[in-house]
DNA sequence: GCCTTTATAGTCATGGTGACTATTAAAAAG
DNA sequence: CTTTTTAATAGTCACCATGACTATAAAGGC
């Protein structure tokens, strides 16, 4: 009722009345790295879970939203610049609000998906100096909650690749049709058939738009493949479905 | 984090030296009903937003969790028998945040959509013997950012029809074929072709099975239609895209 | 030169879909 | 009791997106 509803709060309502809640934001942030993807993750220096992996995160403050903060901590944790952090794809998962997920006192979070292209530099700003990238599952048990959290962001990105163009948000600023299908294929691990993939993305008006002129080499080897930016589109209407139709 | 990540939080860590946050779950009732989606909305009794419409919802209780509260909130909202309450789709939308959204104090209020059939009364439980349901759009403004969640729930609900079998939670244990249509053509505010959307119905497994040698008048003319039930299936692959592929 | 590698172009059959028409089974109108 | 109306169900046909291919082009390595 966001403290509406039926009377069951009186006017005169005294916030320390009740237990507090804390209310963090948790944050997956994902990119895809030689051929795998992976996760941002620290490791917890104080208990609970002390030398654990965790993922990164931080208390939304008194005055700004959980967006806001989970956009704040994603500059912190990755060390970008602002502008560039601006940029990313940045998208609420969900909230998980289990009563025992902290042992030490009743902690709401809501975690969000960051779709980040592979960084130069492994990272490092602010606090967390010891944030690391993770392969997906290369972990023995994560702090808290958070493997159902990872596990729920990676359900999600995939399902979203088949009906939206977010897979580009994997890719830096100019990338090749074959990186495109990588990035498809390490996120839904599976085969994908390089023509039907081409003609998929190119019928799709604003998937991609072709960056005039340009190529480059891949791998150093075969034909030069041209360079694509990401188009304005966001949907992908009819969706590309991964073979199978497998849910996770 | 969790109260995890950096170490900007010190171990003997005071719940009550933050401004406490409060939790609270708003819930989007959605049924179908003469032809037009409703939501269930209950009409404020104090200030703030005194005498305005409003979803339904209430706070988290200390020891449990968003959902738990949603469905405890779902069953003293409806006045449903809980065995009922326990079968209806429920589905947490996502979480409001915004530091204003509540003017007496900082709430952060995780939202829920909940689908049920066209129930026989209006109802009436416990504390909310004013709910009402409403037609979509049909009122002139909501407390808080409730507009925006009802839009939103809204939204999803249309995507999901798509590609999962979700439809089947609009309609009584027993349903035809042409009711089932009347609730994607509701929701999406389309016409769809019948003997096309029979074909897609029944080819995809699971979505529905037959009620054996049952059949039922549609309106009181006409020749009486099969009844269906509910499949397993949850998913629709390939999915049932609307018309024209618009978002929204 | 030839081979390997990768990008790109094109073919072909199939299956799902949109747009139809036809038939059946009931009630209401005449 | 026949005709009309209404709705469910059956079936047709063309088209388009897709899966599974084959073929060609352009680079480096040998």
């Amino acid at each position: 009722m966001s403290a509406a509803g039926p009377a069951r709060v009186p006017e005169g309502y005294d916030p320390h009345a009740f237990e507090p809640f804390a209310v963090t934001v948790d944050l997956a942030v994902c990119t895809v790295r030689d051929g795998a993807l992976h996760i941002l993750l620290i490791r917890r220096g104080e208990e609970p879970y002390k030398g654990e992996w965790a993922l990164p995160g931080g208390f939304v403050l008194p005055r700004e939203s959980a967006g806001q903060a989970a956009r704040r901590e994603l500059a912190e944790e990755t060390g970008l610049p602002d502008e560039v952090v601006a940029g990313l794809h940045l998208e609420q998962l969900r909230t998980y609000s289990d009563p025992d997920r902290d042992p030490r006192m009743r902690v709401v979070s809501v975690a969000y998906t960051a779709l980040v292209p592979d960084l130069p530099e492994p990272h490092g700003g602010g606090d967390a100096a010891h944030a690391q990238w993770v392969p997906f599952g290369a972990y023995a048990g994560l702090a808290f909650d958070h493997e159902r959290i990872v596990a729920d962001a990676r359900d999600r990105i995939g399902a979203k690749f088949e009906y939206t163009c977010l897979a580009t948000a994997f890719c830096p600023p100019e990338f090749t049709l074959g990186e495109l299908q990588q990035v498809y294929e390490t996120v839904w691990g599976t085969a994908l058939d390089r023509p039907n993939f081409r003609r998929k993305v190119l019928a799709t008006p604003g998937f991609v738009e072709q960056v005039a002129g340009a190529a480059r080499l891949t791998g150093g080897r075969g034909k030069p493949a041209a360079l694509y930016r990401a188009g304005a589109a966001t949907a992908l209407h009819p969706p590309l479905l991964r073979p199978e139709g497998r849910p996770s």
